[in-house]
DNA sequence: CATATTTTTGACCGATTGGTCAATACAGTA
DNA sequence: TACTGTATTGACCAATCGGTCAAAAATATG
């Protein structure tokens, strides 16, 4: 029938993502995305109905799932706990290294200005941490499975002691720990679950 | 001579503190400051000269000298370094609790968004983490020499870790972990200094 | 009382905010 | 070719943004 969008929507919800994430939400205007995206104004509402939330949720929701998820499912496939316990802070630490424009995490970003969101995104955000504790502890009991973790580790407090530790790092990575300081910081991160060993 | 000013500049800082500390910097407007200081515009701008940006620099700077200074003041004067550590981190989950409001610490929520404030505020907000890491050096140091911990802990990397872990614990407290779920975390700290004891 | 000095006030500024909408451009169907 | 239904466009909206300024109000000094 009528006529077929000339751009492509994830494309679109990609540059998008990448000013929200640069600017955080408040900071970006409407005028931004449209620069960003070269569609106009009109377009934009158009495609993306409610505006300025729809375009933010859909912005994290795919960050979401590529980066966040899309780590876990990968930190998963490896068997070895220890092995994918340190992969984890390692990258963490290359990725901050990585980010010359000091974006951070998205996710994080979100957590802490979390009041100023509506609902929908409030629980999203949560959910999202919620999962990487959970990820944490099958490691922990994993490892203690193989024997590699001590008993003396409580699964659950530490999971969630381990996800404070790397949203502090996602923090501290834009900008007030250097690359050195940050990567001593997050290799401390072993003696949660290895206790001196 | 003429006249003297009807309220006082300490007062209004702290009204501006609280909005700039539940808003955000950015979300905060001007018509904000007025409306919880009860002041004109013209009158803010008056003892105020530099408008938005110097509110907020003060609002950073009273509240580093009342909260995180105070606090690390406080613990300097316990002579036991373990004790003054579980201080530490008891006091940061009660007053979690205790911020029904969710607004967390002003000095992170600062530090998150760190890139969007200027160079002088930027300064402020690192030289204020750097003290933070310092005053967990120390500590260390001094359970070191008591025999209370033990001294294959690495001093440094283990003061920016536990820094790291802090600011983690003020994200989560925003509205991420329940009550609960951040005491639990809390307590793990003690593994990244005593090391399994 | 008069004057000097500062605060207070409220109107005002241009720019920008998020969001709307009618007119126009377009492609597939009949 | 004419019609249909969507996409695109750019003008437009009221509201708000951070910030300014001249006039009015107030008080300590002379």
């Amino acid at each position: 029938m009528p006529w077929e969008k000339s751009f492509d929507e994830s494309d679109v919800i990609d540059q998008v993502m990448d000013i929200f994430w640069e600017k955080g939400y408040e900071a970006t205007s409407i005028s931004d995305l449209t620069e960003a995206t070269g569609l106009k104004r009109g377009s934009l509402y158009n495609a993306f109905g409610d505006g300025k939330q729809e375009l933010f949720f859909r912005s994290l929701q795919k960050y979401d799932a590529e980066q966040r998820a899309a780590i876990i499912k990968q930190l998963e496939a490896i068997e070895d706990p220890i092995v994918a316990f340190d992969a984890l802070f390692n990258a963490l630490v290359q990725q901050a290294m990585a980010d010359t424009e000091k974006k951070g995490c998205l996710l994080v970003n979100t957590a802490l200005n979390i009041s100023q969101h509506d609902e929908s995104v409030q629980n999203f955000v949560t959910k999202g941490m919620d999962e990487f504790a959970t990820f944490f502890e099958r490691l922990i009991k994993r490892g203690q499975s193989t024997g590699q973790i001590s008993d003396a580790v409580q699964p659950r407090p530490t999971s969630r002691a381990l996800l404070t530790f790397v949203v502090g790092i996602r923090v501290m990575s834009r900008g007030v720990l250097n690359k050195t300081a940050l990567k001593q910081a997050a290799q401390q991160a072993r003696a949660l679950i290895l206790l001196g060993k």
